[in-house]
DNA sequence: AAAGTGATCATG
DNA sequence: ATGATCACTTTG
């Protein structure tokens, strides 16, 4: 079942949770879908979060994090490396989700690089495009909490913040 | 351990 | 216009 622009209003921290779990989905040019089970996720939340590319306001590359939860927020980071955020929460105050793994692809850069996810889908509407879209089956995997990766230019109480998600082998259990 | 890569943003 | 900095990956 595919996600409504209302299942991305909840807070980062709660989304990057949620998502564990769900379907990365990818309809190419060609009209085949690439699918992947996210398996690890990372909140950024607020320009009163440090780590969080918005923090120091808007800026021309973070303007898409101002919108209300639904949209891709996809950036370069060092020349060479696709980073896939989902963006959630109510409009202007920005936070996101930054996609970190899926099955058979851990790592942001290496997210993007399967499932073909690029720039070109900065701003998509997850709710209603036809290229890039999340779907749940109603369960949810066991996970564990840790702290987010490559942020050391934030706050050192930013920088403790439990805010990266990854699935652990385990039962799954019925999501309410 | 260190290079590789280029957009982005603050500074001048 | 210039330059530091980067939600990283790969190679050695």
């Amino acid at each position: 079942m595919r996600l409504t622009a209302q299942d991305y209003r909840r807070d980062a921290v709660a989304m990057a949770k949620a998502l564990l779990g769900m379907t990365l989905c990818r309809r190419l040019d060609d009209g085949s879908v690439l699918r992947a089970r996210i398996v690890e996720t990372e909140a950024y939340f607020g320009e009163e979060d440090t780590a969080c590319h918005a923090h120091r306001g808007r800026t021309p590359r973070t303007d898409v994090m101002y919108a209300p939860g639904g949209y891709a927020y996809v950036y370069l980071c060092y020349g060479m490396h696709d980073m896939l955020n989902v963006v959630t929460g109510p409009a202007d105050h920005p936070e996101a989700v930054l996609v970190r793994g899926v099955e058979g692809a851990v790592g942001p850069g290496r997210v993007t690089k399967a499932m073909q996810v690029t720039r070109a889908l900065n701003r998509e509407n997850l709710a209603s495009s036809e290229r890039l879209w999340i779907e749940t089956d109603g369960t949810t995997p066991r996970f564990k909490a840790s702290a987010r990766i490559g942020i050391g230019y934030a706050s050192p109480r930013d920088q403790v913040r439990k805010w990266r998600f990854t699935v652990m082998a385990g039962n799954e259990r019925k999501r309410k």
